[in-house]
DNA sequence: CGCAATATTGACCATCATCAATTGGCGTGG
DNA sequence: CCACGCCAATTGATGATGGTCAATATTGCG
């Protein structure tokens, strides 16, 4: 049973605790019976640790596994030739950033540990195999990868539609809506991993500018943001400033 | 068999020759059995018209059916309280631009034709009966899902990292070779349904600034555009321009 | 032929990028 | 425990990209 718990600093294949979160992000957004929990708690699983900016899975890779957030902060990025980057979604414990590696071969972007974090690999094969014998199961992974989309969509009209005070207060919305949906954020307070470079990139700024927002925000009693943590203060006035409407995350509970 | 087929202007339910778009568009990305070819024309489908401007399906919708573009041109588009749009995906014949609406209840964005189309409803419940029974069917409408999210993601560091002259050169390589594709681009000549405000909807930018840029690219002798029709003339420096590498859209087959 | 939608052009200016310098937090080696 | 060094945050100065407003010119079409 632990025979090969503990031979690797950075690598073993028993149930750690955190393979709970899985689970409870696919209660998030579907209902599962028992058995379906089970056979997700079952997965055979790979633990890989990650330190701030190294990438999990970096594009053009051909993935054979995917990989399950388990602790600690990711985002989705791509670059262009001179080094210019786009930010394209943050992920969270639970999240399985790359599913969809599942049915297209290459990676188009990469992913990458925003802070200290652990993920899990499972094998496609397992997966699939998962899915076979659970249709429920594989009607939430492709939810999950649905609401992904939602949340480009969104992300989309914020960089192309919205001013810079709109964008940055709308992420912070987003990010406390997301964080208290895995219970990250008591008292409307969470820990962010992202620098105001990273939130810059996400947003189609540059960090100078990002800085200069949230200064404001700041001034205005919005919110506070210290040693890489966040308070929102005035909830129902960030939500105005950012035109923050939750629907699009499509949070059932 | 014929009787329901021409009471109604823009509504039947036979099947109308556009009906192998589907089956030509999954193909391009999955292999399908003759089996699950004829179960995909043998859907029932009825057949709706559009006129350039109106929605197909609109934001807050809680669809009952998909969408099958047949005929003409569309797009997917989100607004702001204020009117600020923002389009994030043209469709072409056999795109079904709310297959997500299976698993997500609500639209989170509209659907509009961009010139005259036609668009077949297939009911939900037919689809799922589908899907059901072949397994092949269900991944291969999943995996048109995440093809859709490569896309808009592809369209994220256009527009939050590229200036204007590179997204409008990004986009104008991308229609060509969508055009090229299904055979509507002849000698590198193609109709452009999008005018170009709806090319600044699609860019992050206003009208007007995009009319400037293609007045310099013709200036410069890359692109001609006149009365809706593009043609390209300098292929490899509009690329250049555009910063573009069709790899993103290789996956699509 | 005439309306209505698009495209084009000019004038002006706001937002946001860039460049550069300074400050502050924090981990590490001495 | 302190100094050094690094990275992130902050601030100032300057200017370019691209937005807004408004006037014309074109083009599509009935």
């Amino acid at each position: 049973m632990q025979q090969h718990a503990t031979h690797h600093a950075t690598s073993y294949t028993e149930h750690p605790p955190e393979r709970l979160h899985l689970v409870h992000k696919l209660r998030s957004i579907t209902d599962l019976t028992a058995e379906e929990r089970q056979a997700l708690m079952d997965l055979p699983m790979t633990v890989r640790s990650y330190a701030r900016g190294q990438d999990i899975v970096r594009e053009g890779d051909i993935p054979s596994e995917c990989c399950l957030i388990l602790d600690g902060f990711a985002s989705r990025y791509k670059l262009l030739p001179d080094g210019r980057r786009q930010i394209m979604a943050f992920h969270t414990p639970g999240d399985m950033p790359d599913l969809q590696s599942l049915h297209i071969r290459v990676m188009d972007h990469s992913v990458a540990a925003m802070m200290p974090t652990k993920a899990a690999f499972i094998p496609h094969k397992s997966i699939r195999e998962l899915t076979g014998r659970f249709p429920g199961l594989l009607h939430a992974f492709w939810r999950d990868t649905l609401i992904d989309a939602a949340i480009f969509r969104e992300w989309m009209i914020g960089i192309g539609r919205r001013d810079a005070h709109e964008r940055i207060a709308h992420l912070i919305c987003e990010m406390l809506l997301r964080f208290r949906g895995v219970d990250l954020a008591p008292e409307d307070t969470f820990k962010i991993p992202a620098t105001q470079n990273d939130m810059a990139d996400a947003l189609g700024l540059s960090n100078v500018h990002v800085n200069r927002v949230l200064m404001d925000l700041r001034r205005d009693g919005l919110i506070t943001w210290t040693n890489h943590t966040v308070s929102i203060l005035k909830w129902e006035e960030l939500q105005v400033r950012g035109l923050f409407d939750a629907t699009y995350l499509h949070q059932v509970h």
